[in-house]
DNA sequence: CTTGACTCTCAAGTCGCTTGAGAGTGTACA
DNA sequence: TGTACACTCTCAAGCGACTTGAGAGTCAAG
């Protein structure tokens, strides 16, 4: 018979844990005293206690291990448990990995520019949208305005009302300063919608945007002049971490035009890991 | 001016998370409405909430990111937690690729036997002990039980009380049927205690027994005829897990000798990783 | 009979939120 | 103008596996 101090010592578990696993139902003592309250442990109580480690060694939870020692579960059933503590495991690995990859690039980046970088690029998946979109070949960028201007006057005389921001598509393979292949899409809500005529040839198209499981986004809080620097900027994270555009890129345009305040522009490329 | 629905639809982060982050001082809403309470955000706040997103996803606390934002911390410190975290993070990659390996094994113990295996081995360090110790080499293992007597009267007479249950460890290289080179050894306070003479040859030694990084353990509960069923049980979980011995091994006797209740003994082997 | 080490119970704290209750607010439509 | 309904608020509790601490009781030695 072992109080729970030196029966901890001999199990090298602190009495903290074993009054816990006492109260639960995990691992009772031998005998407890009806009068102090004190616990009473036999060696012959080890076994448990070690099955009890090993199980939560791998990563199960007490409430599954009290279920494995107490009823008795049939081996398949415990194979499925191990099997998804498997995956599980097998996922948090993953992420560690990439997370120390992030780390050791920021650690690099301190070290290269002498300060902690302030644009934050962020990974994140994009979900497929129900838009009305607008695609041109236009002259100069600052067009994409007038663009919208147009989409959004067309979309309130028929009384439709969008969900999110507009956004634009750069459906160029590479960058142009000119005649650019410009979509300009605004989201609204599923309902029938059909195609809207906005003069003899050009359309304003239902459509839905694709999903896109991975993409970077930077925010751009500035004067579109400013924005080549924004770019620059994921240019560089997307080379130094690794990954590789996909497809064309996106502009959100989180704020509506106004004239006291610089507009906030999200930027999205998806993209994909090289070598992965 | 958002509400914080369709900001939390901006930034794809959940309405409750941007209202705790506001409570912690995190991310305070641009403007608060003081009758209602209804928080306002600008997009202009979405660079600060990416910073966030981004230093979560090192894996910082957010006590850190706040004081990383708030406070302009310098570039010398943000590199020490990052490292901090870096040694946490490659910690973490390494428990849970063994923990990964350990369900592997399981998994193929329970496919091979078809069963959950019921002894457990158990991983652990043991720390440095003072012990007063008797060592000899002696014709058959069931004389361990003598020089424990032996050793245990010696000590009652000089009114020396252990502090753990006593230790055999056995020296030779290779497993002897007889003549084993055995030390029983009493843990004991680390007072100023000396050496003690048994007979003409023979002496009680005062010694620290050293500390083992890394051991692995498993619980024998009954008689001693039976114990080699449990030293296989560990030879093979040592060499299916990709251990090896790398000194003496140690028995634990946790039990006071009984006529009728069988001896709990714990098996200890000093052990290193194959290829680590 | 005291001292000091040990034990008990019960409540609260850890982290980063989520969930739920109960009440108030904003807006579109009949 | 009423009313439905979506949205917002605050505050409290819950998650998991314990740990910490307060306050009270118990045990063994000297």
């Amino acid at each position: 018979m072992f109080k729970i101090g030196e029966f901890s010592k001999l199990c090298r578990v602190p009495v903290s844990a074993l009054r816990y696993y006492a109260n639960i139902g995990l691992l009772e003592p031998a005998h407890t005293d009806k009068f102090t309250g004190y616990r009473y442990y036999l060696a012959t109580q080890l076994p448990r206690l070690n099955r009890i480690l090993a199980l939560k060694d791998l990563g199960l939870s007490l409430e599954q291990i009290i279920k494995i020692l107490n009823e008795n579960i049939s081996p398949d059933e415990i194979r499925g448990m191990l099997r998804i503590r498997q995956a599980e495991i097998q996922q948090i690995v993953d992420e560690e990995q990439a997370r120390l990859a992030r780390v050791a690039t920021r650690l690099l980046q301190i070290q290269q520019e002498g300060k902690m970088p302030t644009q934050e690029v962020v990974l994140k998946a994009i979900e497929s949208q129900h838009v009305i979109s607008l695609r041109q070949i236009i002259a100069t960028p600052d067009m994409v305005g007038a663009m919208l201007t147009e989409a959004f006057m067309t979309l309130g005389m028929k009384g439709i009302q969008p969900v999110a921001p507009p956004i634009a598509i750069f459906h160029d393979q590479e960058f142009k300063p000119a005649d650019m292949d410009v979509e300009v899409a605004i989201p609204v809500d599923g309902g029938g919608q059909g195609d809207i005529a906005l003069d003899g040839e050009r359309w304003l198209r239902v459509r839905q945007l694709p999903a896109h499981p991975l993409v970077a986004s930077i925010i751009h809080a500035g004067h579109f002049e400013t924005i080549e620097q924004t770019y620059a900027v994921i240019g560089t994270w997307l080379a130094q971490n690794g990954y590789r555009p996909t497809g064309a890129s996106y502009e959100v345009y989180l704020t509506a035009p106004e004239a006291d305040t610089p507009p906030v522009t999200e930027i999205i490329f998806p993209i994909e890991k090289i070598n992965g």
